[in-house]
RNA sequence: GCCGGAGUAGCUCAGCUGGUCAGAGCACCUGUCUUGUAAACAGGGGGUCGCCGGUUCGAAUCCGGCCUCCGGCUCCA
């Protein structure tokens, strides 16, 4: 028989021939450097064997992520397969490659709990079955016999997906892969053997619920990552090390942005500097949304529990509020600023003239998020978003819906940000409908579509008012989280009965798109934080510069040279410690302050300062007013200019 | 909320199996030094060892409950 080769070329082979064959046939190198095989698109096992006419493609370990991937698919059955030796009685459930490494999920006897103090000794059991080069041996049976095999070992969750897929996906054999003693039910495929997954690493123990269902088991997930070579894992774990350096939880508290507090857990106090960082993004938000058309308004608070019913809260999102009431009457903290936009909106009647209506609001928000769930600035209870709720007729939609996108790129880009698209449709729990929904997703799908944008779709995700465009960054251990979002809404107009009235002098219903860009300003600086690792660019530092006086004696220069930067509104200090130079230098450069001014006898006469950049050092001196109009266009331009290091 | 882990001075952390174990560095305060591009020197103050309860002659150390934080899960900006 034959197949075909990546590049074209036939290869002649036996009828009945391998993976493996066709790789020995090419050359003994790839033979021993090939994992699995690309059968006509699908990856397989080596073992497979191949048909008549077909293209295949050799996977080896120099494949990349698609390579990584399956040794650590591998490495995740090593893993169950050591768990189950050393703990007798353990139930196995599922251990899939994931981004990074590998996971498994375990249910262990009554009385058995895991934590990382145990993982050193499943390692290293893990690392002598990889040693021993076992090979992964598939097997196809009927599901008849693996329901068997399963029950007799008391492997409930195998036998619960198999009965699953018996019923959902009408499957008659199902295939299991032994490594070992250990058999696993698993649809593969896996590379030749377990000594090909290089080198191991168990990082973590977890909760995980079995399938994803909080009302379900509570299983213990066990992470891993694997490389094909120790050096590489080491990098890897040497990266995560580096990346913990980047958190915003302990650079906010080492620069002194922000802190968080037991007396009220999920809510950021913002120092001065962390509130500087706030206040320049408010105004970032502001002047961007004057020129496309947003008007800033004020909201209340706290609603009476009526406006909450009106909206939907009430009964699809209470118990994310914090309620209170008073004089018996029952409030509600809000949660979004929508309903409070919607109320404004239909306080007066309005004309299609004057649509699209844009209310932007920087407003706080308070979400009664689970104790589990917060997650410093990421996730927390007390927040605020750059929200704004644009009102239009159904004809602007799409134009609307673009726009946001487009204000949106805008707002990234000044930060370099690259941002994923997610397309989020009906919940479960909505309100609205089916008609109503089909017409909204359709429209955010169109506007994706017009613009020739990638997005995945999350179905089922929306919000309980309408679907929306989600726009996703990750932090610095890759965790993603979102930041802003595009809704669309037709419920929350028919709730609130908002109205224009057209040219047909008749009333219409218009059209509500909810949207955040940076999201919340809480999330934003948190991955902000991370992003410049604490290193921001002028217009944003807290600090710009600070001035220097050599000595006692230069702080007067100093402080002029303060005051006189200070005036012209830019976010100066002076350090007028009677410290040594290199300790104040030293402490202001950890403090990632863009610019240190030094005075001395030399510059104090002459009205210049000696100028030292972050992260590059001495540029050299500049006289006062050239290093303010520097400061000034870089702080109005948001764009930090380039400078070379003096001598 | 759920599973696992942690909680000692402002910060980072030491303190093994209960008995001078309440410590270190940094920070802070006082004094001296008056400084040229990443840490001057000396002295000093500071903690009911997260909170509540229990075991014990004796608890930072053991047990229970609660709170907060960390890693995940569920949920979400």
């Amino acid at each position: 028989m034959k197949v075909r080769l990546p590049d074209g070329k036939e290869l002649e082979l036996p009828e009945g021939a391998s993976g493996a064959d066709a790789a020995a046939a090419i050359g003994p190198g790839l033979a021993r450097a090939a994992l699995a095989v690309r059968h006509d698109g699908q990856l397989r096992d080596l073992q497979a064997t191949l048909a008549d006419g077909t293209e295949i493609e050799i996977l080896t370990d120099s494949a990349g992520d698609e390579a990584l991937e399956l040794i650590r698919h591998d490495a995740a059955h090593v893993l169950a397969e050591a768990v189950t030796e050393l703990y007798p009685g353990v139930k196995v459930s599922i251990g899939p490659a994931i981004d990074g490494g590998f996971y498994y999920d375990f249910e262990f006897p009554e009385g058995t709990t895991i934590s990382d103090e145990d993982l050193p000794a499943i390692q290293e059991r893990m690392e002598e079955h990889m040693k021993a080069g076992e090979g992964f041996e598939r097997r196809d049976v009927g599901t008849d016999e693996a329901l068997e095999i399963f029950r007799a070992e008391g492997q409930d969750y195998k036998v619960e997906l198999i009965e699953d897929l018996i019923r959902d996906e009408g499957v008659e054999t199902v295939s299991l892969y032994r490594n070992g003693e250990f058999t696993d039910l698993c649809r593969g495929p896996h590379g030749p053997g377990t000594d090909r997954i290089g080198a191991v690493a168990l990082q973590s123990v977890a909760g995980a619920y079995w399938r994803g269902d909080s009302d379900r088991t509570m299983l213990t997930r066990i992470y891993g990552t694997a490389f094909f070579d120790r050096k590489a894992l080491e990098a890897e774990l040497e990266r995560l090390e580096q990346a913990r350096a980047r958190d915003h939880r302990r650079l906010g508290k080492e620069l002194g942005l922000f802190e968080f507090s037991e007396v009220s857990p999920g809510s950021a106090f913002w120092l001065p500097k962390g509130t500087a960082i706030w206040n320049e993004l408010v105004a970032l938000s502001r002047e961007m949304g004057e020129p496309r058309g947003y008007q800033e308004v004020k909201t209340p608070q706290l609603y009476d529990a009526e406006l909450w019913k009106t909206s939907g809260h009430w009964e699809k999102y209470r118990e994310n509020m914090f309620t209170t009431s008073t004089e018996e009457r029952e409030f509600g903290l809000k949660p979004m600023n929508c309903p409070g936009h919607a109320h404004l909106f239909s306080s007066r009647r309005w004309s299609h003239r004057e649509l699209p209506v844009r209310y932007s609001e920087p407003g706080l928000l308070h979400r009664n998020e689970l104790s589990g769930t917060l997650h410093g600035l990421l996730r927390v209870r007390h927040f605020a978003q750059d929200d704004a709720h644009v009102f239009c007729t159904e004809e602007q939609v799409a134009e609307e819906v673009a726009a946001c996108l487009e204000f949106a790129f805008a707002t990234y880009g000044i930060f370099g940000f690259d941002v994923s698209i997610e397309l989020s449709t009906r919940p479960e729990q909505r309100i609205g409908t089916d008609e109503m929904w089909d017409t909204a997703e359709k429209a955010l799908t169109d506007a994706l579509d017009a613009q020739g944008l990638e997005y995945t779709v999350n179905e089922g995700d929306g919000a309980f008012y309408g679907p929306k465009i989600d726009l996703h960054m990750t932090d610095s251990l890759g965790r993603s989280w979102q930041l802003g979002t595009v809704q669309l809404d037709y419920s929350m107009p028919e709730r609130f009965d908002l109205a224009y009235t057209g040219a047909d002098d008749r009333e219409h219903r218009p059209v509500m798109i909810h949207r955040a860009l940076m999201g919340s300003y809480e999330r934003f600086i948190g991955i902000l934080v991370e992003h410049y690792a604490g290193e921001f660019p002028v217009w944003l530092a807290p600090v710009q510069a600070v001035v220097l006086p050599i000595s006692d004696r230069h702080a007067d220069a100093a402080a002029a040279v303060r005051d006189e930067l200070a005036g012209r509104g830019l976010r100066v200090q002076a350090d007028l410690r009677s410290e040594s130079v290199g300790r104040r230098i030293r402490e202001n450069e950890l403090q990632k302050i863009p610019y240190m001014l030094v005075v001395g006898d030399e510059e104090a006469g002459k009205g210049t300062v000696a100028v030292r950049r972050h992260g590059v050092g001495d540029v050299g001196e500049m006289a006062v007013g050239d290093f303010a109009a520097r400061l000034e266009e870089e702080s109005s331009t948001r764009r930090d200019l380039p400078v070379e290091a003096a001598g």
